[in-house]
DNA sequence: AGTTTAATATCGAAC
DNA sequence: GTTCGATGTTAAACT
């Protein structure tokens, strides 16, 4: 039955005691214990225990799955290739094998993302401040793409490194190279100024802020009456 | 049975036509299709559809789930606290639904991690360069701790940042912060030298690295033999 | 196929 | 609890 259902246009479950093995990037081993194995038809395969959001184990879409019965036991393999990756699951015993016909057009809808973040100040600049003047989104720097590229009201370069959540030092490094690279590239005199923009800093982010003479402006993806 | 068994010592799975709300740290929207539900032991629930690794839907472990019937239709609500945050999923139709008494003590094992990266060069130094000597993992600096602190033949200050697969330009900011923290706490005349350790870098990266005066050597975290 | 960056990232450890 | 960095990160956009 599994083998057949096989075929990219079925969901399988297996629940049962089993142990797994995995080779490619990395390589793992995992003793015997009950866990749910979810084929897709997309070629992905999930590994979970009872704990985690995260599978224990698992394949990207892609892969190919091969059932077998060794000693009366079911094994599934699936494997890729760029990068070479292997997962193998030996049952011992299977307490459930499942195969549904799975149709689902629907697309999630999500917000409250980094995206909507720069919609809405596109929408109002003044939030970031009065008189700032947005002039691009993504503009290309040596160092990558730009957030929002503006202007303030004196007419000082600005750019804007947008994050939706409370951010660390990483985002800091990130408008560091991005507001170094514009110095370079439009070796002009005047000021550049750097601010991030995302509901809050931790302290470290907030000192590394400091020393390289850049600015914050609290502000998250949604609306406050969200 | 659902309610009974939302017990926090077993594994459930719904499958069938549902739709799914989430609202918390973003907010989403998911219109009707077939899914597969799960809800562990440990308050993680999981929304899959036949596409992708990751969940259309979910929530991290130490929710709270609740079932209830509206319209003679099941419905499931998770929700949790700090941050609030709610998922909804109401099915049309439900094809199956199971309850697993899942016992699994057992660890996984993972190999070629950092620490595998790390421990190599610990265990053979010159791996790195000949007459490296490591004094540290793990030392603490105004930017966070660096991977591995040591010196050269030549008795200058080496920071080592070890990455475990091919790298960009985010490492590389990582690596200047560090070797800058060491510069202002050390105090010090003398040269420190910030090196990446990968198996491999991208063009932007080594770039950066030329710019900031930083080096790199190539390793990986499993020997080549493996 | 490779590069870059966002993410409801997740997860674990240190504090 | 927050902060920080690794992850077999995954996934999408772009080259």
């Amino acid at each position: 039955m599994l083998e057949r259902r096989l075929d990219g246009e079925t969901l399988v479950t297996v629940y049962g005691r089993c142990t797994v093995e995995y080779d490619g990037r990395a390589a793992s081993s995992l003793g015997p214990g009950d866990r749910l194995l979810v084929l897709k038809p997309d070629g992905t395969a999930l590994v979970h225990t009872t704990e985690n959001q995260k599978p224990v184990n698992w394949q990207p879409p892609g892969c190919t799955h091969e059932v077998s019965l060794v000693d009366g036991g079911l094994r599934v393999r699936s494997e890729r290739s760029t990068p070479a990756e292997e997962l193998r699951v030996a049952f011992e015993t299977v307490e459930q094998v499942s195969a549904f016909d799975a149709r689902d057009e629907e697309d999630l809808a999500l917000t409250g993302t980094e995206e909507d973040l720069r919609q809405r100040i596109l929408d109002d600049p003044d939030l970031v401040e009065s008189g700032f003047r947005p002039l691009a989104t993504e503009r290309e720097t040596s160092a990558g793409a730009v957030d929002v590229y503006g202007e303030d009201r004196e007419g000082r370069t600005v750019v804007l490194e947008l994050k939706r959540r409370r951010v660390g030092p990483d985002a800091v490094g990130q408008l560091v190279r991005y507001v170094e690279a514009l110095r370079r590239e439009l070796h002009t005199d005047a000021e550049i100024r750097g601010v991030l923009v995302a509901p809050s800093v931790t302290d470290r982010a907030r000192e590394l802020l400091g020393e390289e003479g850049l600015e914050f402006v609290s502000l998250t993806p949604r609306a406050s009456d969200d």
